[in-house]
DNA sequence: ATTATCTATAGATCTATAGATAATGC
DNA sequence: ATTATCTATAGATCTATAGATAATGC
């Protein structure tokens, strides 16, 4: 099927996932981008995959800077939302917690690309990129704040432990990068670190019904979180 | 100083840390690569780091692929070196592995520039880097064995738990990239999380010293591991 | 003679722009 | 008229090689 609609048709027949153009680049950037590196990807082999000329990249965006942009911020959107929906709930920390980073596990390990290994790339320090650095920041504090919540209700002192549920969930980037998969455990085995690391003690199997129960509720079912 | 020694003297002085030039090229890659990123940096903006021109690289690395390979085995050298010696030996998988994790977070903490997120390079896949990711693959599973071996001794059941030991210490360098630094206390906080996210329980403090003494006998003094 | 640098450059890119073209939509 | 593509290309790179040069070392 040679599509329809307006412009001048292709020379070649449509190939990647995507209903439209934008889509087909960024999914063909999220593939040579996480397989060849940002860097090491030209404009040319992204307008290769998806089947259109080079120059025709630049209808849709400006510049790579900007295909790199819209690919990082789709990783985070749907986990930040929910994390400032969960911190204004009277649920406890743990719950929250426990349901942020399952949430962020999942949906980590279920991106068609593992763009998240994007993450420490140097290039991303450029001013270019601040917008995307404050919204994961953004993520990171809330992680630090339902952590140190989680201590606080347990008793405890956190003395830096309140920092490691966020590098944990993001493990399972690196664990995708390794062994190309992600246990199917890793949903389970993430989340139920993160509340053991805190020196948590309580009944997981609660926590588990109920942090899902939360997300059920608290994650729109009509919201675009299935993408990333 | 204009350096004395066998060849043509060049145009500008000195200013990379290293006595020779191959030693000063890898400093300056260091630095570009993990502030700009690698398919970012030309072989002519490390020339201009070091002070010398573009072709003077040719003469010490046959390829640009061949600097990022010699920054990457320095950062895995000593850790690699260390597991196979405990690997060996009698004392508790706790102490051995608390003594391995603590090392290699030193490590990445005072390595003068962050070249652990270069990690997660795509352009690692090639088959060049192979070798590399050979090694490291290595490392991981030294971790692996001992987190299992921790987790037998303590009488319990891995499921999984065994794979974030080296997942947490590798968190030391997303640290570093997202805060610039890391915090002073991570070399106490991370080996620690290790143990007691295997359900470990006992005398940590008893641990530390042991791990401490283990490392101090393990590890030559003469043995270069203060680089990286 | 050996070494480490230099100058010069080939040949292959790479990003981005200008402007033409071929569809649809009004 | 609008849109999405195309062709063509400017101008700036970028990697790597060839060969000259200026030191030291024998």
């Amino acid at each position: 099927m040679t599509h329809i609609g307006p412009g001048r048709p292709r020379l070649e027949p449509r190939r990647r996932q995507g209903t439209t153009p934008r889509a087909e680049i960024l999914d063909a950037a999220a593939e040579l981008f996480t397989t060849h590196g940002y860097g090491s990807t030209s404009t040319r082999s992204i307008a290769d995959a998806v089947g259109i000329r080079q120059a025709s990249l630049y209808h849709h965006f400006a510049a790579k800077d900007d295909i790199l942009d819209a690919l990082l911020a789709e990783t985070i959107t749907a986990a930040l939302e929910l994390a400032e929906r969960l911190a204004g709930l009277p649920e406890p920390a743990a719950v929250r917690l426990y349901a942020l980073a399952r949430f962020d596990v999942r949906q980590l390990c279920a991106a068609r690309w593992n763009l998240g290994a994007l993450y420490l790339l140097p290039e991303l320090r450029s001013p270019r990129f601040a917008v995307f650095r404050e919204r994961r920041d953004e993520l990171r504090r809330h992680y630090e704040t339902l952590a140190a919540a989680v201590v606080a209700e347990t008793g405890g002192v956190a003395a830096g432990s309140e920092l490691l549920p966020f590098r944990l969930v993001e493990s399972v980037i690196n664990m995708r990068s390794d062994e190309n998969a992600t246990p199917g455990y890793a949903e389970r085995l993430i989340p139920d670190a993160v509340l053991q690391l805190l020196g948590w003690q309580g009944d997981m199997d609660a926590v588990r019904a109920e942090a899902a129960r939360l997300v059920e509720r608290v994650d729109q079912p009509d919201h675009d979180n299935d993408r990333g």
